[in-house]
DNA sequence: CGCCAGGCTGTAA
DNA sequence: TTACAGCATGGC
């Protein structure tokens, strides 16, 4: 195995909140190595304080690929100096949620798999969207290596599946949806790349054309494969947590659900342009490397 | 057993 | 616009 060091400014980084924190999905640690599918390519990831040993990709691509060059103190005061100027002081939920998960850094994910993986998360939990998405590889993933290991499956190997093979991977009622869109990107081969080149709210709108991306699915894969940091996905846990703690702040009439746009934009005006950053540190918990 | 899960789609008001 | 049923299925 290759290793790198992490430098003054790359620290604290802490690679098992990361891969374990609900933004990636079928990555497996085996004693203290992780293993997964990233850009078509197996990958295995290790970290002893730090040192990160890596194999199958560059020591460039896995720099990006754990947002290891993400400036982290720069981040952390542009949340503080939002919040600040919003409240007039500092948010001491944040603040204690943040320590609890300092370390964490957004991936990089390549957005087919992003997608493919979030469109499986849909009303499901962490445990089992791993399994869906090991299955997934398993079944139809392209052979990449002489043990026999696969990536994750071709757009075009989804849409010409049959549905019933498709379902015994856990997928259930998402199986169509992964097939149409499947097909969408298989008959728009540069949709990915348009995507890259639009601003937030348009690079949104586009991915929810696509069967089974709603609007928090599309703010998972903008936020983790298209590096908009303002992209807040606003699942069942964010939203309780802002109920809990940001309700009177946000002036939401609490006598019915806050909409999902009103959550994702009081985060954005709250934290700043961060906020998916924010976001992602409050959904975090140290318990999730348990489970897996 | 009953409730929950990194929700989305279609339909009705 | 907002509200809500239906969807499949594992975890706990």
């Amino acid at each position: 195995m290759k290793t790198l060091t992490l430098s003054q400014k790359q620290s604290p980084f802490d690679l098992d909140l990361s891969l374990s924190c609900g933004q990636i999905f079928g990555w497996r640690k085996t004693g203290d190595t992780w293993k997964g599918v990233h850009d078509k390519k197996i990958v295995t990831l290790k970290q002893v304080e730090n040192l990160i040993f890596y194999e199958g990709l560059s020591k460039k691509q896995v720099t990006r690929f754990l947002g290891l060059d993400d400036p982290m103190d720069k981040i952390l005061e542009s949340v503080r100096s939002h919040i600040i100027t919003y409240n007039h002081e500092l948010d001491v939920y944040f603040e204690s949620k943040y320590s609890q998960s300092e370390g964490i850094r957004i991936l990089r994910q390549n957005p087919w798999e992003c997608l493919v993986s979030f469109i499986c998360s849909a009303n499901s939990n962490v445990r089992t969207i791993s399994k869906r998405i090991n299955l997934i590889v398993e079944e139809f993933g392209t052979p990449c290596n002489k043990n026999n290991e696969h990536s994750f499956p071709e757009p075009d190997t989804l849409a010409r599946c049959n549905e019933p093979d498709l379902r015994n991977c856990l997928t259930g009622y998402r199986a169509p949806y992964l097939i149409k869109t499947g097909r969408f990107i298989n008959e728009h081969p540069d949709f990915f790349e348009q995507v890259k080149k639009m601003e937030y709210p348009r690079a949104k709108e586009a991915l929810m054309v696509l069967p089974g991306v709603g609007p928090k699915v599309a703010d998972c894969v903008l936020l983790f494969a298209f590096e908009h940091l303002n992209a807040v996905p606003v699942d069942t846990r964010i939203r309780r947590i802002m109920e809990e703690h940001y309700a009177d702040i946000m002036k939401a009439d609490q006598s019915r659900r806050i909409p999902y746009d009103t959550i994702g934009n009081f985060c954005r005006d709250y934290f700043g342009p961060y906020a998916g950053y924010a976001q992602q540190h409050l959904f975090a918990t140290r318990d999730n490397e348990k489970g897996n």
